[in-house]
DNA sequence: CATACGTCCTGCCAGC
DNA sequence: TGCTGGCAGGACGTAT
């Protein structure tokens, strides 16, 4: 996805305008982007009241008047945009489900990939779903004792642990790749093996990070857009991520590409030396 | 329990 | 010009 800062500029946008507001229908146009059987979770949404868009790791989660919630991964390529002033979301390549508000607005979720799954949680059922996920890398309770407690665990490469939603919520490939060049550690470093100063830097790392590309309003690699169909601008901060071949900025060597746990990592083997 | 890998799906781009 | 292979922000299920 869309990783934790995409997920939180889409949900600011959205609580700018939806609170209050009563979705009147729904129409599935991808049977396959929806948990559980379609008729049901079209049958459920109608009635109910938008309290509150937020945000839990990379997923945006809508609160309801009762409780209950409308959980939105968005995979790969999801975008929800947002026609709820407008009538209709313009940019829609892919529409998989439309939201129409009592109103006359309409919030569409569009994907590409059909990677994205939207859930719809009981009020009953929400700590549990939550608890499944890992601390929030962005609260003040995730210290750098934290981290170190969880990486100290793991004898995992440290990038594949940064993706493991269980142990941190949010950070993906984009943002893992980046925070390791900022803290100066191979990406395939045994995550056990990380000591305690380079631990801190790692925390402080992810959250500069992660607290940047929300000011930017998140990356456009490709297909992401906010909810009002913008690209994000952090696309031009990036150091190490898709710069293969590209002088590192730091101290001019090339960045290399790796692949392992199926994806590809960047990194500049001069300043993230090699665990050995 | 932890870790590794294949799979879901479509579009784009480089190279031949 | 057109085809093929590789690659893409994620996460789940299964095997070991």
């Amino acid at each position: 996805m869309p990783e934790l800062p995409e997920a939180e500029t889409i949900a600011r946008g959205l609580h700018s305008v939806l609170p209050g507001r009563v979705i009147a229908s729904v129409t599935i146009l991808r049977d396959d982007v929806v948990k559980g059987p379609p008729r049901g979770f079209a049958a459920a949404l109608p009635g109910r009241q938008f309290r509150d868009v937020g945000r839990r790791g990379k997923n945006v989660v809508f609160t309801f008047e009762d409780g209950s919630r409308l959980v939105i991964n968005l995979g790969m390529t999801g975008r929800i945009l947002s026609g709820a002033n407008s009538g209709q979301a313009r940019r829609a390549t892919h529409p998989a489900v439309h939201f129409h508000l009592a109103d006359g607005g309409c919030v569409t979720y569009d994907d590409v990939r059909r990677f994205g799954l939207l859930t719809l949680i009981p009020r009953a059922r929400w700590r549990d779903w939550s608890r499944r996920l890992g601390p929030e890398p962005l609260a003040r309770s995730f210290t750098a004792r934290v981290l170190r407690k969880t990486l100290s665990r793991s004898r995992a490469p440290v990038r594949s642990l940064l993706l493991d939603q269980r142990k941190i919520a949010g950070v993906g490939n984009i943002y893992a790749v980046e925070a390791l060049w900022f803290a100066r550690i191979h990406p395939a470093t045994p995550a056990n093996v990380i000591g305690e100063r380079a631990t801190a830097r790692l925390h402080r790392s992810v959250r500069r990070v992660l607290r940047r590309a929300i000011r930017a309003g998140g990356t456009t690699l490709r297909n992401y857009r906010n909810a009002e169909g913008d690209v994000g601008r952090f696309g031009r901060a990036l150091h190490a991520y898709g710069r293969a071949d590209e002088p590192c900025v730091r101290c001019r060597t090339s960045i290399e590409r790796i692949v392992f746990g199926g994806r590809s990592a960047f990194f500049c083997p001069r300043c993230q030396a090699a665990p050995r």
